[in-house]
DNA sequence: TTGTACGCGTTATCAT
DNA sequence: ATGATAACGCGTACAA
């Protein structure tokens, strides 16, 4: 448990004389300070010559701009903040991918802060650290525990875009996925190859996305005139539903028989009905069809091919920038965004005879 | 793939005057700015009064101190920066919140930033941008196709700690874990219990933590006084052996029989030769002890109770961080320093007769 | 098209 | 223990 701590090779000398600033390179260039300005600032108002000689200095002179005399004179940071839920996430990494993306390609940088665990914290968190952030803009993604609090916009008046469908904060743009629409066409997808007793398994019922998707399931039995059947819907409270929900789920004896196919809230919920799948000595894309939701690459290593609807986090991230950016630079005309998913299908879901009988498989 | 847009609730106004500055603050509390600096500065030097008037007037007016101006000022940036592999991975998000955890106690903010794909932005990046990082020090976890750079020392003079062990950059102070003594302590775990036929299965060969793990792999046996048996190491040159190469690993014709443990680079790999395992239609535990590394959650999914070597990253980026306040803080007294890993007993280790034979398992 | 003069909010120096 | 003053580097009126 404890560090041990060793000398290590010495540190290279940068050797920084002293940071050149646009006063030496208006001297060295024999312009004015503002003139420098101009021509780093990208104006036109400057003679093609002068801009030449000014912009040649400034690389000689290595010149890089102060941030902190940029921030203080303009009041803004070139910098977004991306709230984090207290509780690490694999997803969340596609989401800082997406979001620093689409921050560097618009010359933005990125803080990141993971809310801290804890009511108190957490508390401490919103009033003491969020108002002060040094950004122009904030990326929540806000957890549940975080609903009540009001306080989520920071003080300093950097507008906020959340990044959430776990319940939505009026008043607040946010960016959302398909969930609902998603969940509809994996149905649609398992009813066009042949399964016609479509289970839905998913948990921590209550949350919005798991809501939508819920609804998506109900859509997609509506659209195939399906009936819709309770022992075929298992909506858990807790995160996961258990191996023995499952069990029960997948050997429900209804009068046409036990569920031909199972919709997943999400993959590691796929995941786990795949094992039961197993257990019953069952085949996954044949005697059952399988469909998850997320596409979380992770999961690779559990099903060999889950057929599943890919949740684009880092479009979304990218998304949820290009709509703070839009507000940060045009002023509130907020808007919400929708990133659409799309089904990823891979080899849970072969063809399927109605009757049961499994199809000889197709090829991929 | 089109994105909507929709018209949202209307964002609202956090009206805010103007901010309060300390001159504000010294106006209004009757002393002078110096007097105010000194007393939002914890410096010892003011009269208990003074300070409590200008805490109370501070507060009052809801003062928010401009880090413009005190970058400027100060030449501090009040903010780390954290250079990420261009490749997602799930260990990252610890990783993150390691840093950002261990920056936060230290009133630090952190930015990310993920290296550009491709060699061309990668260039880019190291020329453009990071001279330019508003940072007061770097950790740089850098990813292998960055080695040849040598431009990873931000011109700005900002400090760099490396969180990497896949090989080392000279002159670098590092941060790295004990990949060899983990492995060497996983083999005796493996011998203590019975297992005397140990294989070890791994990838990327030749980067430096694969390397370090292997030579712990071969340290382990020599604690046993078992032999080195060639045909029981797979060391695979892509990222992950295939199923096909653990198979035959698992079913080499050795005198004294085929192994009865297998120690894992990592815990994909220790998924997939749980499959093969499985498949072979032995046991995990009795018929053949398994051991990964890593630790990582999401595992958890895959093989129900993994025995593995947990690498601390959350840790490792605490220590990052501190390691890199010290060098900021107290000048390039550079120092590395090692996060020790620690053995996670589960469930694929269960006791074992050395000829063999399963032993009934023991309670957990 | 270019230059002069000033101020952003903070901290450091020096004096009191 | 406190105050006056200057300076950090940049952008922006305004004048030329």
């Amino acid at each position: 448990m404890t560090n041990t701590w060793r000398r290590g090779a010495a540190h290279p000398e940068p050797a920084p004389e002293r940071r050149a600033t646009i006063s030496d390179i208006a001297a060295a260039a024999g312009v004015s300070k503002p003139t420098v300005s101009r021509v780093l600032n990208q104006r036109g108002d400057v003679a093609p010559a002068t801009r030449r000689k000014v912009e040649q200095v400034a690389a000689e002179l290595g010149y890089v701009p102060s941030t902190g005399a940029r921030a203080l004179r303009t009041g803004r940071h070139g910098a977004l903040g991306l709230l984090l839920p207290s509780e690490p996430w694999g997803g969340l990494v596609d989401i800082v991918y997406g979001v620093s993306e689409e921050a560097a390609a618009r010359a933005m940088h990125v803080m990141v802060f993971p809310l801290p665990a804890g009511r108190a914290a957490e508390r401490q968190f919103t009033t003491r650290t969020l108002p002060h952030l040094p950004v122009d803009g904030l990326v929540a993604l806000m957890p549940d525990d975080m609903v009540p609090h009001q306080g989520i916009i920071p003080l300093s008046g950097a507008p906020v875009v959340a990044f959430d469908d776990r319940g939505t904060r009026p008043g607040i743009p946010y960016v959302e996925t398909t969930n609902r629409e998603g969940v509809r066409e994996a149905v649609g997808h398992l009813v066009a190859h042949g399964y016609r007793r479509i289970a839905f398994a998913s948990g921590t019922s209550g949350l919005a996305f798991a809501e939508a998707r819920y609804e998506g399931y109900l859509d997609g039995l509506r659209d195939a005139g399906l009936p819709h059947v309770p022992q075929r819907v298992l909506r858990s409270e807790d995160d996961m539903p258990s191996d023995d929900e499952i069990r029960e789920l997948l050997t429900a004896e209804e009068p046409d028989g036990p569920p031909d196919a199972v919709v997943a809230g999400w993959d590691e919920i796929a995941t786990a009905v795949g094992h039961v799948v197993h257990e019953l000595g069952l085949r996954l894309g044949a005697d059952i069809g399988l469909i998850g939701f997320d596409d979380r690459p992770e999961i690779a290593l559990m099903i060999k091919g889950l057929t599943t609807v890919h949740q684009p986090l880092r479009e979304m991230g990218q998304t949820a920038v290009r709509l703070l950016l839009e507000i940060i630079e045009h002023g509130p005309g907020p808007a919400n965004a929708t990133v659409p998913t799309h089904l990823v299908v891979r080899d849970t879901c072969g063809p399927h005879a109605a009757d049961g009988t499994p199809l000889p498989p197709e090829k991929s």
